[in-house]
DNA sequence: TAATCCGATGAATACGTAAGCATGAGAGGC
DNA sequence: GCCTCTCATGCTTACGTATTCATCGGATTA
């Protein structure tokens, strides 16, 4: 019986040195209450020297659970380098912070839009549900989602919370964030407020925020001026971009909201080449809190989203999917930090 | 047979529709040339038609192998925040990268030093081996490291690169890039160079670099001053105090070589408020090229590690590991990115 | 003291796959 | 026309665990 020589030992190494059946050492090392004290006891004892470790597999298939989450990114443009969006890193982290604290494990994958998710993590057993962070254009998506739903795939995703997105979403209130900005910029002065981003529905992240914009603006009696919003994507160089072409549509403007801190950056660096400073010229704020906005010159206003609490929610939504419940969509608050760009 | 009716398709279900017996529908899908064509190709429409996938459970638990590794974050400093030293999540980044294009599942998780890797990794045979990434006190680990390679674990490390050190290790060659440093900043006219960083035992990395700088100035006839050289983890408010404490101590310097950007970036902060100019007064350079690296002013010279070729290099060592042969430490050549800072 | 019950354990089995061995039908050689 | 050989496939089993059911000694109760 106790053989195993080389191979690592199992349930039953440690129940024919413990003197017991293997059902009683699973049921001993799981807390089952019906093992009592002292054959517990013994048998932790032995478990812990053989260096013993349930084979998570074996496990995995007899119940059917993982305790494994996939969390999948998936990148529209740039299948280039080791360059990730840094407010998708700060996800990251507190994803795996919230999964480790609850002893579940983490896989990680770059994901292309046409692959079977669905397949490929929850089908194969591999993970109990997934968790989606992605940016770009949503509607070459909200298909695909759609689909999972119809396959049962318990997912949980970051994004635009509205209430016809299908599945358990988790996103920023982006409309309130957006008021921050223009209720900021109002208080500084300012009334002609450009936007850097996309404002449709391919991207309602974005859409919400200027939303949200346009609206204090509004309440304060300015009314927005739609020939000051310039299509960008999170890039430096589209916001870089849209910057340019806002300088030379000669339209004036006092500030800039950035939809996001990457197109940010871009925006300044043309401000800058443009001769205009900020924030005398213009007051510019951006949107995701990234490291590196605090190291620019000026340093950036922004946005902040709370990863740390999108983390837990985002595994917290999906544990509770996975349960069976259908948790609603939540939206997370935002706050702004005032820096010199303002 | 063909039940299952809301459970997932099985290999059986597979055959019994395709009129074959299980094992020759597994036979198939994995490419097995013994199946016969025909066979084949209804077995796979039949599989694609019920979205049917491997359970990895069982498949793992019967071949032993996961096709999974883990990589395991240490972190001595930051039990805090989301927040992860920039450099290794570019890291990370190549790494999820080179593991999707081998078809490798990554499981990542933020590890104690306590924690028992092995067991919870491998002996659970969860993942097929480990790739550690850290930083810290090495001496800290290096018994851990020990442990690991006696208990058969299979893992790769990045870290500094020695014939002492235990396992499969990946690293810069710090030496060179610390010489590379020295190279330009005598070219610079700089001779009085401040080193800001650990370069004892604890931190190899470090010293190499300093060693490596130091090397480079003795061949061009300056003797390195020890005075000259502070201590540092990478961080931002460690940078800052030791670039304080040589500001305060009074010496003379033209030049400082911080171990790694955070340093500098904490670094130029301090020298800044002191009332002295980069590069006018004082040449920079840091190492690790993160993002913020080039958003500081002056916008920062820096040493770029292949972190691509590094996450490439270190899954390709570990599974060379885990195939059983012994794979020699490598180091991986060094860039210097001269920017305004020098 | 006999009937009952409970606490602790063992025996048997299923999870879904992959692999070794056995089998059978043709093909080819003589 | 028989023997061998190959190719394609089926049968059986093992991987290691968790769970259901059965068992059994002893404590409780009437």
């Amino acid at each position: 019986m106790g053989r195993t020589p080389t191979g690592r030992p199992t349930s039953f190494d440690i129940a024919y040195r413990a003197g017991v059946s293997q059902p009683t050492v699973s049921r001993a090392l799981r807390g089952d209450k019906s093992v009592s004290q002292a054959t517990r006891e013994k048998i932790e004892r032995i478990a812990r020297e053989l260096n013993y470790a349930v084979d998570r597999n074996a496990s995995s298939l007899r119940t059917q659970r993982t305790n494994t989450i996939a969390l999948l990114f998936f990148e529209d443009p740039t299948p280039d380098e080791s360059m990730i969006n840094p407010f998708f890193l700060s996800m990251l982290g507190s994803i795996t912070r919230a999964c480790g604290n609850r002893g579940l494990d983490l896989l990680i994958s770059f994901q292309r839009m046409e692959d079977d998710w669905h397949v490929k993590y929850q089908d194969s057993k591999r993970a109990d549900g997934l968790i989606l962070l992605g940016y770009g254009d949503y509607t070459l998506y909200a298909e695909r989602l759609a689909q999972l739903v119809k396959a049962g795939t318990h997912f949980a995703r970051w994004g635009s919370v509205s209430s016809d997105s299908s599945g358990a979403t988790v996103g920023s209130d982006n409309i309130d964030a957006g008021q921050l900005v223009g209720e900021h910029f109002i208080e500084r002065g300012r009334r002609k407020v450009a936007f850097l981003g996309h404002a449709d529905e391919h991207y309602p992240e974005f859409a919400h925020r200027y939303q949200g914009l346009c609206e204090a603006l509004r309440s304060n009696g300015v009314q927005p001026d739609p020939a000051l919003q310039f299509d960008a994507v999170t890039s430096d160089e589209a916001g870089y971009a849209a910057a340019r072409r806002l300088i030379e549509s000669g339209a004036a403007f006092d500030a800039v909201f950035a939809a996001s801190d990457v197109i940010a950056i871009g925006a300044m660096r043309a401000l800058d080449e443009a001769g205009l400073s900020v924030p005398g010229d213009v007051a510019v704020v951006g949107f995701d809190n990234i490291p590196a906005a605090s190291m620019t010159h000026p340093p950036l206003s922004t946005i902040m989203q709370d990863t740390q609490g999108a983390g837990e929610l985002l595994v917290e939504t999906l544990l509770a999917h996975i349960e069976g419940s259908d948790p609603p969509p939540t939206r997370l608050p935002t706050r702004l930090i005032v820096r010199a760009s303002s």
